[in-house]
DNA sequence: TAACTATTTAGCTGATTGGTTAATTAGTTT
DNA sequence: AAACTAATTAACCAATCAGCTAAATAGTTA
């Protein structure tokens, strides 16, 4: 990140774009435990099958998950357990802010 | 992260929105060495001192960085050291999945 | 006070995006 | 083939946002 060119902050950017929605850091929660076809996603999020499928689409495209064809289903599952890392340190961050706001 | 209400989802996605933007990162970037006021900022990134205003005011907003005041000018410094770690993490998952997409 | 410099804020515009419903595609079963 | 189920894609809408210019605010200096 020291020495990065300007060009490659897009790409860091985008990365944290996939994380910076709710909706899809939700189903990344849920596919912490076990793997999830769409429609089930759906149920426990509680939106559509086709707006989860464009967040799937998108989380697919960035890597974040993969992709499994199985009868007329489509099971997702973390392709990078290093996002929770981040998720975690995030949240660490917050709570450390959160800290420092309630005393001032 | 595990076991977190969808409400507190919304802080990390808004966490993960800032740094979700070439523009902003630069500044962070930037700000790694050392401190600068908005105009300084602004002539390294190409864009107006509004503009670099008020991406600066979200950052202070969410703790990134810190603002002070000296004369004419406002000087701004790294709040939290801890959100290179973060991007050194996700550089790495890039370079990693870059390397993954290389192969297929 | 007036003039000057630096920053912030207000208001506008074009682009992006998360949600929806409806249409399409893919796979299974009768 | 026809009917059925699940997922994806297309098309639309409202909201958000990054850029700009212009106006307002804050601090310094003559």
């Amino acid at each position: 990140m020291e020495q990065m060119p300007v060009e490659a902050l897009k790409d860091v950017a985008a990365y944290f774009q996939v994380l910076a929605e709710p909706t899809r850091l939700q189903v990344l929660n849920l596919l912490r435990k076990q793997e999830h076809n769409v429609g089930e996603l759906a149920g426990l999020c509680g939106f559509t099958a086709a707006n989860i499928s464009r967040h799937l689409a998108l989380m697919t495209q960035h890597g974040f998950v993969v992709r499994e064809s199985r009868g007329t289903s489509v099971y997702y599952r973390i392709a990078d357990e290093s996002v929770y890392e981040l998720c975690d340190l995030v949240c660490g961050n917050i709570a450390r802010q959160f800290e420092r706001s309630a005393l001032s």
